[in-house]
DNA sequence: CTAAACCCTCCCCCCAGGGTCAAGGTCAAG
DNA sequence: CTTGACCTTGACCCTGGGGGGAGGGTTTAG
């Protein structure tokens, strides 16, 4: 992990570090499996607003951040918006090679 | 077309309007053109400088943007990004469908 | 003449940080 | 006690394709 990214989650409001006298971030346990979990859900493809149910889903009290119902929820959105773009793409794929051998075969024609 | 999308194009370097004696933006019939088909390869997810290769084939007198041999390779590179997309959504996809059915098992077992 | 409807430039916002900076704290060796 | 090396802090600008709005000038219809 860089400094940038643990203190990005701390703005979006994921970690809450202590402040040691001078100044400095004090890490405990829980933050460190948090920023863990952020970590993991974000290259996943969520954006760390949807990381929230997660996070409350550990600090509730659960060894796993996906065991509550918000979490499975998430899941879920996450799968649908994958399937989306995925449509998505193989559409715009077609439309690609469509325009490609066009081109190509206006250039050969012409 | 908005305002602020064509003078974006402007900003990228892909439009220069004449100004008129007030200041005023004024655009030609080619700028016309040109704005139509940088928009249309937007859409199909080129970023703004990948349209330069486009525009500079409409420049040199041709009816059709895509019918210079660096559109064309321009097509391919567009197309073999989509194709690692879809291959990295599909991946993701499965590891996704795979936590939630994880999750949801853990869930009914506990 | 005035009000509406244009146009201009300039600045801040998105997202998940990356890069760089000056200022200051900490800890060892000398 | 001081120096140097290393650590941390907050603060600023950058990404792409614009959206939204402030504040001001211009043009046109009534």
């Amino acid at each position: 992990m860089t400094v940038k990214a643990v203190r990005y989650y701390e703005g979006q409001g994921l970690l809450k570090p202590r402040r040691a006298a001078n100044g400095y971030r004090v890490y405990d346990a829980e933050d460190v499996v948090i920023v863990r979990e952020v970590k993991a859900l974000l290259s996943l493809g969520l954006t760390a607003e949807q990381t929230y149910p997660f996070i409350e889903c550990l600090r509730a009290g659960n060894d796993r951040a996906d065991v509550c119902p918000a979490s499975l929820t998430a899941y879920r959105i996450r799968i649908a918006e994958v399937e989306q773009r995925i449509d998505e793409l193989t559409a715009l794929r077609e439309r690609l090679t469509g325009l490609l051998t066009d081109a190509e075969s206006w250039r050969t024609n012409e």
